[in-house]
DNA sequence: TGAAAATATGAATAATCGTTCATATGTTCA
DNA sequence: TGAACATATGAACGATTATTCATATTTTCA
């Protein structure tokens, strides 16, 4: 049979009360879009290495790529990606740039990523 | 000037101790593997949406394809990912499957998620 | 047993993504 | 001003990924 998203099963005509109950807890398409986006920039090493070298304190562009020995370009890259994200702020300094994590949620999203792959 | 991870800049030399500190508190490779990888799983639109369709109960595939109006291939592949990653455990019974969320962790994941981008 | 139902899966395709390379921008200092 | 430093950025390439399509697997029931 080919199933698709007109036709319906059995199970799902009995079950309709249930899916129209999910249907009105789910969060508005822009919101899921957002939460999708958000996890994708959790979803690489390199950004949650930086992420985690800035957990101490500040560090400058190349202090991170010499870090994690990277290139200074792939960190800049990863930087501009995680500013979007609203996950590092940064202030300039000389030639320097200064990057921080923008607020202790990030923290907080991280150790909870943490626990649940340590089981 | 091209800078690269063997040449070092003059504030790496500076922050040495800085670098060193950062480095002693990075996780382990496979540590910061598994969480990218988690995260991975939470960073697509069509996954969380399933997620929070179990929220409430369990479901089966085909519930799960009515409510968000995709293929039950689709979703059937989707199951499979967040299957891989620990977030859904399922039952059979008959010719259906029931999933449902593995444990209450998913949900504080993505709580977190969802406090972060409605800002 | 055989057909229909519910789900799973493999291959293919289009789209997205991370890094590299080359180069541009902005800052300091002699 | 000009050279060196620190960072940013655009294009290109290979790798990964989500969906589709066709089909396989498993279960029920007549």
């Amino acid at each position: 049979m080919q199933m698709n998203s007109i036709d319906v099963c059995e199970s799902c005509e009995i079950h309709k009360n249930l899916i129209a109950k999910a249907m009105e807890e789910m969060p508005a398409e822009e919101t899921l879009y957002d939460m999708a986006e958000l996890f994708k920039v959790f979803g690489d090493t390199t950004r949650i290495r930086i992420l985690y070298a800035l957990f101490s304190s500040e560090m400058c562009v190349c202090d991170i790529a010499d870090l994690l020995n990277m290139t200074q370009s792939a960190i800049s890259h990863q930087l501009k990606v995680l500013k979007q994200a609203r996950l590092v702020k940064f202030r300039k300094e000389g030639k320097s740039v200064y990057y921080s994590l923008d607020d202790d949620h990030i923290k907080a999203i991280l150790y909870q990523g943490i626990s649940h792959v340590s089981e």
